[in-house]
Parts: structure tokens; sequence; C-alpha cells
DNA sequence: TCATTTATGACAACTGGTTGTCAATTGACG
DNA sequence: CGTCAATTGACAACCAGTTGTCATAAATGA
């Protein structure tokens, strides 16, 4: 771990760990005082940008999370009215889930405040070190989707 | 959240939340047959890469959550045999915890089977990337750690 | 068509974080 | 000194994800 490129690997681990906690917290803080989290902001979102529709296994297969997880989210937004089960008529058992007005009205009012507070966020940023920065985590993002080597385990 | 920079940063926003789930579904992977965790594994390398006897909040500061979470850790990796606490001559009841030589021996395989999981992982990159990734998440995580703007607030 | 595998929702147990509270220690300040 | 605020550990409640199991619905293939 101590060769230049493992070791910027490690640091940009890391980040990514902190980054994430650090994000979720000032996500939540962001949109508490609409009733939402930053979980269920990110099931509205995925609601949102597929412009349809979705069942729940297609809703966690968008977030990169499991169903169970997603599931959990899905039942509290409905409880709390900002989603609506609707019959899925190709699926039995297995619903699909639209905004609501309410959540609709949530969902806009955020991206509202994120655009602001993304607004500054990214202005000491150039667009080429961004574009760098989402290269690099989506080719990690994509080599983490593969097993792991032969050779890094035990056995 | 139109303007291209504004799309850029949400988009790693989103890769760091994919990432932090993958990285750490991976590490578990890692070192589970050493009997680690990917959070056992991080509070040993804080205590490591110290090279001398820290306290739980110590340790809570250089991991980047609460002191709290990382007691229950603690508490497990001293269950285990992992770590001892060792008295603190100036503090009755913060104690100091190092490693046993259980402890190391696990954290000496887990960075073993690290560099060999890293050496893959890395040579798709140039070093400049490498680089200004890490630039940009570190810069992120700066502007992270001041509080909201004042207008990004429903008040 | 029928049998078997896969997908799905509900539920439970678990992990690893968070916040909050409480009591005891520590440290700073009058 | 004495007092009072900050630090610390223990504990509890909670949040958001995981895995696993079970029953049922859907899809697949002989």
């Amino acid at each position: 771990m101590t060769r230049p490129k493992e070791k910027l690997l490690a640091d940009i681990m890391v980040l990514v760990f902190r980054l994430n906690g650090r994000l979720l917290e000032q996500g939540d803080r962001l949109v508490g005082e609409l009733g939402l989290t930053s979980a269920r902001w990110q099931v509205l979102g995925a609601l949102a940008l597929a412009g349809r529709p979705l069942t729940a296994p297609q809703i966690a297969a968008a977030m990169g999370i499991t169903r169970q997880g997603t599931q959990k989210q899905l039942n509290l937004l409905i409880d709390e009215g900002l989603l609506q089960r609707c019959h899925n008529p190709s699926h039995e058992r297995s619903s699909l889930y639209i905004l609501t007005d309410t959540g609709k009205h949530a969902f806009v009012e955020a991206d509202r405040l994120c655009d602001l507070w993304a607004g500054d966020l990214g202005q000491v940023f150039s667009e080429v070190m961004l574009i760098t920065a989402k290269d690099v985590l989506g080719e990690l993002m994509n080599r983490l989707d593969r097993p792991l080597p032969r050779h890094a385990q035990v056995g």
C-alpha cells in the first residue's frame, strides 16, 4: 500500500467513506424541513427521473441497493402520502409506484434547495476536473461490480 | 440541476453513494476470512497508522465517525482479542487502546490482501487522473465540513 | 401442459452508523 | 480551592442498509 497509485487509491477510498457520511448528513439537513430524508429523497428521485411508474425491484436496481431496503422506504413513503401504489397489469403481486401530488411537490422543493446548494459547491472546480473525477469513480464502480480477483483471497 | 457542473456534481454524489456500498461489501469479503469486517479493519488501521495508543474519541476523530459508533467496535474488538485496553495515566476513565499480537497479525494479513486487490484496481488510471480525483473529493469534503449556506434553507 | 426455477413481498435478525441522556471525570476559570 | 462547562463511557432508541426465510406469483423449458 506504499506504491504511489495504491496510496492514491487508498486515499480516495477513505474520502469516499467520509463523503458518503457527510453527503447523507447534509442531505438530511437540506430536505429535513420538507419531511424528507436522504433515503426517501433518493427514492422520489428514482421515480421522477424514470418519468414512469416503477416496481420496487426496478427502483432498487436504479438506486443500487437491495429490494428489501427499498421496500422499507416505499412502505414508509406510502404511509406518509408521498407515493401511491397502483395496480400492475402485468404482475399480480408486484405493484407499480407513482408520486402523489404531495410527493411531486416535495421533490420539486428538494430539487430547488439542492440546486442552490450545489451551485456554491461546484464553483471552485473546472469542468474538466469534475469530468475526470466522475470518470475515475465511474470506472472504479465498474471494476467493483466484478468479483474479487482469484489471488486476493486467503484460500 | 441541469447546468453542466451541477449535473457532474450530482453524478459524482450518486457514484460516492454506490462506491461506498461496494467498497464496504468488497472489504467485508476481502477480510472476512480473517475474522474482520470493514468497520473493524478501519479501527485497526487507525491504531496502526497512529503507531501509538489512542483513546476512543481519538480513534473516532481519525475515522470521521462518532465516538459512540467507534466505542461499539472497540468493545467488540476487545471481546474478540484483537485489541487490548490499557490504563491511561492522564485520564481515569478514558482508556488507551493498543493492538494485541493477534490484532497486529490480522491487520498485516488484511493489508497484504488489500495490496494485491488494489494493484489490479489502479492499473487503468494514470497517476494524474487519480490525483485529480483525490483533489476534487478532498475539496468537496472540506466544503461539506462547513455548515449549509444561508440561502439553501426553507425558512 | 406441467414441473421447476426465478421473482417478489413480508417479515425477522443483524450490522454499522446516528442522536440523546445520564453519571462520572477532567479541566478551566473566578 | 470551589464551581461550572466540556469530555467520556454506558446505555437506549433509532435509521438505513444487509442477509435469510417463507409463501406465492411468474417465467421457463422439457
